[in-house]
DNA sequence: CAGGCAGTTTGCGATAGCGCAAAACGGGCC
DNA sequence: GGCCCGTTTTGCGCTATCGCAAACTGCCTG
């Protein structure tokens, strides 16, 4: 396996507060795996033994009902950690873990937390932050769902993944890694229909040129006043 | 101020791994304030100065947006904490806590988490525990908000609140603070137009009887079936 | 004990968005 | 280069739920 470069993750939030000296302790404990497009990294419900970190690629976490029906609960971005169920508490993965693009990720044993938060309390004081950042958009989903039809949320969706992992072209954004109509409706709550037909809507504006599993946004501030609009129009 | 004693609060989770003689030093950082019902603690937006700890009572967290819509994220119960702002990073406040009840709390200073977490490291990995434990609840509520009916939701809120505040009565569960229909509105994403008609319906039913900010679960075990109820009516 | 008010109930349209169905499309693979 | 399959588009009826309006009720206050 390949040594990881401490250079490539020492400025991660997760590391922040810790000697740059002792991350090579921290990696050694880890090892990095692979992940093609399209593979399964863990499955919901399955034992908790491993947490990750995303070095390349994009991670969808989903949610799965009982009855089949699937949530986005977000896409990871690198940088960013993912299954961090042993350190909240959990003993399974509480959602399903897929590579959407080529990933790198590296690997902890779920038996590295406790000596690495003992030993770099720094990184447990790090990993509330990032938990209780997620809380957060976890709260304003909510909100948003409670209060907004679902052109808003739509709207608000693809502006909030355009700035997490956009590309930007000289006409526009775009999402740097494929995600289908059927994906934005499992993070806005709807049906792929629905997203389909604003979609169509926005690109005969010329707000958003898109295809198979590739949107652009080719006019990000006219999406921000659309996600803002409120169902009267703004009339007030 | 009046003293409280450890052996109160010796138990809770937050300080679980943390040793009874040190528990004495963390309350004394503290001070204990008293909340008649429905008085603000701390507003959304607000400069985050303090966190909390619920001694007893029950306060509302709510979150409103913009245009003045609210919802409400949580009802904190003894023994929980809320006001985290500090140990998750944000300087303000993300929601509105209120005292739906006459309530006693504990009040550190945010100036104290640091010495704290780093003296006492449980306190974070404690913490850690808890914000996740309500971050896979957000998202399941967002998973019910994306699947199924207001019925079902309102079914699954209320039975939360009867396990989380529920007092055992010999012809059922009463939620043990004063909630109103438009409280459950904002706890499921509908309207207390629609709570209210379907409590009417469950009423008439016999799997409820409620009131003026009242709720009795009188037949938990029909509600949890409606609960699981699908919407083509588990026909499969 | 009489108001008054917050909370609740209920009726009645209006509609956003779903669900189903079918056709069109596009791209990768052989 | 053509075929096949997953994705996207679009039409159409349906309904759960909203939004507004109005009446009702039970507490708490003065």
């Amino acid at each position: 396996m390949a040594k990881v470069d401490t250079s490539l993750v020492a400025h991660l939030p997760l590391f922040s507060g810790v000697k740059p000296e002792d991350l090579e302790e921290i990696l050694r404990e880890a090892r990095s795996a692979r992940y093609p497009r399209n593979s399964a990294i863990f499955e919901q419900g399955a034992d908790a033994q491993s947490f990750f970190l995303l070095l390349h690629g994009h991670v969808r976490a989903a949610k799965t009902t009982p009855t089949g029906e699937q949530i986005v609960v977000r896409y990871v971005a690198p940088g960013e950690t993912f299954g961090l169920a042993m350190a909240i508490g959990a003993a399974h993965y509480p959602a399903t873990a897929m590579a959407v693009d080529d990933s790198v990720v590296l690997i902890w044993p779920n038996s590295a937390w406790p000596r690495l938060i003992e030993r770099f309390p720094a990184i447990a004081a790090n990993t509330l932050q990032t938990v209780g950042a997620r809380l957060q958009e976890s709260h304003t989903r909510i909100l948003e769902m409670s209060t907004q039809q679902v052109e808003q949320r739509v709207a608000h969706a693809l502006l909030r993944l355009a700035k997490q992992s956009g590309r930007k072209l000289d006409h526009g954004i775009e999402i740097d890694f494929p995600i289908s109509r059927q994906d934005i409706a499992q993070m806005t709550g709807t049906t792929l229909h629905t997203v389909s037909r604003i979609l169509s809507g926005w690109e005969s504006q010329g707000l958003v040129e898109s295809g198979r599993q590739r949107i652009i946004l080719r006019d990000p501030h006219k999406i921000v006043v659309l996600a803002e609009r409120t169902a009267d129009g703004n009339s007030a």
